[in-house]
Parts: structure tokens; C-alpha cells; sequence
DNA sequence: TGTTTGACCACGG
DNA sequence: GCCGTGGCCAAAC
């Protein structure tokens, strides 16, 4: 089964995201250029089927955890995050504009 | 083949 | 600052 190119690409990005922080659909999004937030969501819809993608540091803009129903568990989402020093209240991250993290940044860059 | 949905975001009032 | 609407691309039925 081959993946779409940007599946790999959103998987990249994805396992790129520093532990103990948070990134958006939106961001990488438009930091692959894929035109569609949307389209990060499909590609971490299909995530889930991997186990070295930790989709769970993905949230909306808003910093909520919308595609926690999407996991084995409706707390799945925020107990890994919670794991990682990440608070969730509400099913929304804890200073989320604090932990909000940009592909551009790379850590390294 | 065409319509509808989807882990969304940006814009305008 | 919140609510309503359009856009974007791909997958599912």
C-alpha cells in the first residue's frame, strides 16, 4: 500500500513536534503548502494506524483536542499529552499558545 | 460519476 | 471577542 506523498510528509512534520509541546492543522498545513488544513487531518486520521506518529500533539487552532474521538480512547489523546508535562483542561491545552510549536522552528533551525 | 462528509482556517460583521 | 460563511482537497458512499 502506497501512501500519497504527503501523507509521508505530514508524518514528517508531525514526528518532528518536540515532546511536551503542541502544534496546529494549520500549521503544517501551510508550512507543506498542502492548501488544506484538512488535509493534515486526513493524513492523521490515517496516523492512527501508525504507532510512531504522535498525532496526539496535533490540535486545532484553538488548542483543543477535536481528534480525541479518533483515538482507541476518548482520553487517549489527553493522557499522552498529560504524560509529557502537557496540561488538558476541558479537552484543551494548557497555555497552548505557549506550547504551540512551528515546523519552521525545527529546534535546530 | 456525482454528492456529501471531514481531527480545519481565515475573513467579515 | 464571538458567530456565520466560504474555501480547500481528498476519501467514502
Amino acid at each position: 500500500m502506497e501512501e500519497p506523498f504527503y501523507y509521508e510528509q505530514v508524518y514528517e512534520v508531525v514526528r518532528r513536534i518536540p515532546k511536551g509541546r503542541v502544534s496546529t492543522y494549520g500549521a503544517i498545513a501551510d508550512y507543506l503548502a498542502l492548501g488544506s488544513a484538512r488535509m493534515v487531518g486526513w493524513a492523521l486520521y490515517q496516523s492512527v494506524l501508525e504507532e510512531n506518529i504522535p498525532a496526539h500533539r496535533v490540535v486545532n487552532r484553538k488548542g483543543e483536542l477535536s481528534g480525541r474521538h479518533h483515538f482507541p480512547t476518548p482520553t487517549f489523546m489527553e493522557e499522552l499529552l498529560a504524560q509529557e508535562g502537557v496540561e488538558v483542561v476541558n479537552h484543551c491545552v494548557r497555555d497552548f499558545k505557549s506550547r504551540f510549536w512551528h515546523p519552521e522552528e525545527s529546534g535546530q533551525g
